[in-house]
DNA sequence: AACTATTTATAAGA
DNA sequence: TTCTTATAAATAGTT
């Protein structure tokens, strides 16, 4: 999506990488609300630059979204007991 | 991004939504991987759709993300105790 | 599920 | 860092 066709791979240059990820970023955020909005959807986006700030996106709460998800994990848990799996 | 321009409301049509809801939460998911990659970001992202089903991308764990967030969260509470916010 | 006409995102440059 | 622009990528409507 620009002048020139990129690899998905870690960019080494300091300030290149901060420029991408601001412009990304932006872009990332705004296509999770797009599909909130759109589909009906609950959407939790959280990011965490290289620098450690944190930008996040949520419709509903983030809260909220992550309580639902670790229901959700819970009880897949509780179907696929991963955790009592042992090597004998 | 498509034959029209469409506008950023709830798609009224079932079909439609789910249809729209597959392309872009697969687009989404590859932009949140993308910018992980990319740019050496944390990124954690859930998405459930209308009908209740979970998907998401985490680089890390979703756990180490979410514990991150909220670690964030607590300081800043801490630092600006809006809690404490009277209407006197 | 595939196909394209278009729109949108964005890489590179200013 | 903000703006521009050429090009890559995503996707809306269609088949």
């Amino acid at each position: 999506m620009g002048r020139g066709k990129i690899v998905i791979q870690r960019i080494d240059n300091t300030t290149s990488r901060q420029v991408t990820f601001s412009k990304r970023r932006n872009g990332l955020l705004k296509k999770a609300k797009e599909l909130a909005i759109l589909c009906d959807a609950q959407v939790g986006l959280i990011v965490f630059s290289s620098t450690g700030k944190l930008y996040e996106f949520a419709n509903n709460s983030m809260r909220s979204t992550i309580d639902r998800y670790n229901k959700i994990k819970e009880e897949n848990n509780n179907m696929n007991p991963m955790s009592e799996v042992k090597v004998t």
